[in-house]
DNA sequence: TTATTTGCAAATGCTTTGCAGATCC
DNA sequence: GGATCTGCAAAGCATTTGCAAATAA
């Protein structure tokens, strides 16, 4: 089944409908490369159709996250960040705070940590977008030379 | 050295100056538990010295956390937590959902995942307080039955 | 003395909301 | 037809900033 597919039945499903706009959102989605803030998605929208509200993009962002087919990396400060989780499914983000590359992160690699924080405390962690701030090994290298 | 000595001490190499404001921030971190936010932090200072600005404790905390003596924690929306680092040093915390208990996690505790991160990425977090979210074991065995 | 610091007020940036009219099924 | 959805404008919230007056060293 398709993204657009998806997004129609989970739609239906709740009584909701499919709208140009909503539509305009998931298309871009799939273009832009990694996520994007609302406010990039916004123009792109608005690119095909300039009438299109910023907060038309959130409220229809706010409907994919809530049928998990979208999810959100909220950095230190700035927008939040939104992206498709297509086949990959939810993973986390290395993020290079010099040259702002964006490494993802498979779910499981942080398997071993949520094993202990449940063995140790009890405590089950939500799965949600994490992301980890710090330097690419390139970037690493460059500042210690 | 106490912690006012050192925070002093700092302020004092960078040619900045003690103030009572400041002294009444540092003192209110000591009083509350584990974390407030500058709205707390605010309120409370305001109890001995109702002319302080709510902009002169975001100023503080900035300087706090500059000098490393404050680490701040961000949860998926709501106002930013500040908190004094002590004698324990960096830490992480594991944050109930339901129950809103806050569990403090040694920064050791992440060491494997970092060492994970460090060798498969060559990619270097960068130490920050983090916070996970999820159910303590209470609540998550209230929800379950 | 003089740079730093403050309170005030206003601006900021991102996001959410209320509402009347347009739209979809 | 009737509820959903939209654009607009305004509000919301946490935080930051500009500035003149006050203050610490």
């Amino acid at each position: 089944m398709s993204c657009e597919a998806a997004f129609i039945k989970k739609l239906r499903e709740r009584g909701f409908r499919m709208t140009p706009q909503r539509e305009m959102v998931l298309a871009v989605l799939h273009e832009v490369e990694d996520f994007a803030t609302a406010e990039a998605i916004h123009s792109r929208v608005q690119e095909r159709s300039p009438v299109v509200d910023i907060s038309t993009v959130y409220r229809t962002l706010e409907l994919l996250e809530d049928f998990q087919m979208v999810a959100h990396m909220d950095g230190p400060d700035g927008p939040r960040h939104y992206e498709l989780l297509g086949i990959h499914g939810l993973h986390h983000h290395l993020h290079c705070r010099i040259c702002g590359k964006v490494v993802p992160l498979a779910h499981e690699e942080t398997q071993p940590l949520m094993e202990h924080l449940e063995d140790a405390y009890g405590f089950t962690v939500e799965p949600e977008s994490w992301t980890f701030s710090g330097l690419c090994a390139v970037c690493r290298s460059t500042c210690q030379s």
